[in-house]
DNA sequence: GCAATTCCTACTAAATCGATAGGATTAATA
DNA sequence: TATTAATCCTATCGATTTAGTAGGAATTGC
């Protein structure tokens, strides 16, 4: 399941980037418009900033701006950033990889195995879309 | 995150897989070799027979086994029956279809969207993955 | 009848999710 | 300089889900 947090903020950020202009977009316009609880998504801005995609303008007129153009703005970091991996399993995780302590032998494991492709299937598709597409449409 | 319950599932449905013979395979046994605890391995193989993938055998020498060959033993069945819906919205799910409720326009939704390519992309891999692929290697 | 197995129901501890609350900090402007 | 309006930060909380555990009923082979 694709949690709220992950769903408020591409829809956020799908918003900032429709939006256009160079004034930075406030946060209560967006929980307005896209029917977001507002100290939730203060929240999840938040995070996005702390990760260089949002950047941010404080006091009065201040709110928040992309740093990059929406076209390079890739899946694959947005989803990490507000997901988590994108592995379903940590030991196939490419950047939170981690054991698992229950299987001796991942060479040999039929879950570890089937989850790679999952991995790069899903992977696949987050390299191929950015933000551009996303408010394109 | 793919949940315990879906990884004992596949690996038990391995294990019972590469038995191979007729007389069918023991909770106790999987749970030992595979490490898993063996009341919620009970409750899982359980589910898999509710749903058809396996079949049973009460009482002594009593047991699970496979009701099709492994080749026959999609993964989409199995992941569904495991780890429930495929898709990472309900707006997008094949088999579990279910509006969202704060979302007004699904057609212009840039979240939904997207996790139509990746539900398709996973499609993809689990109707190409059989119980058979797993156990091979 | 006894032992070994699946089957079924109920319970529980811990973690995660989806917020909410309250205020500190910063910046524009009157 | 005071006011206002915004982001920033920390803490808390209720509900849900996860990952089991407990206990025994039902069934079958010997």
């Amino acid at each position: 399941m694709l949690s709220k947090k992950t769903k408020y903020g591409l829809k956020a950020l799908t918003f900032i980037a429709r939006s256009g202009s160079d004034t930075p977009v406030q946060v209560g316009e967006i929980a307005r418009e896209e029917q977001i609880p507002q100290k939730f998504l203060e929240s999840i801005l938040l995070s996005l900033r702390k990760t260089g995609i949002l950047g941010s303008k404080k006091g009065k007129h201040g709110g928040y701006y992309l740093r990059k153009d929406p076209s390079e703005v890739f899946m694959t970091e947005v989803m990490r950033v507000l997901e988590g991996p994108i592995a379903m399993v940590p030991c196939v995780s490419l950047n939170f990889y981690e054991k698992c302590d229950d299987c001796p032998d991942e060479d040999r494991c039929s879950v570890n195995k089937l989850m790679i492709q999952v991995r790069d299937s899903t992977l696949e598709v987050f390299k191929n879309t950015t933000l551009k597409d996303l408010s394109d449409r």
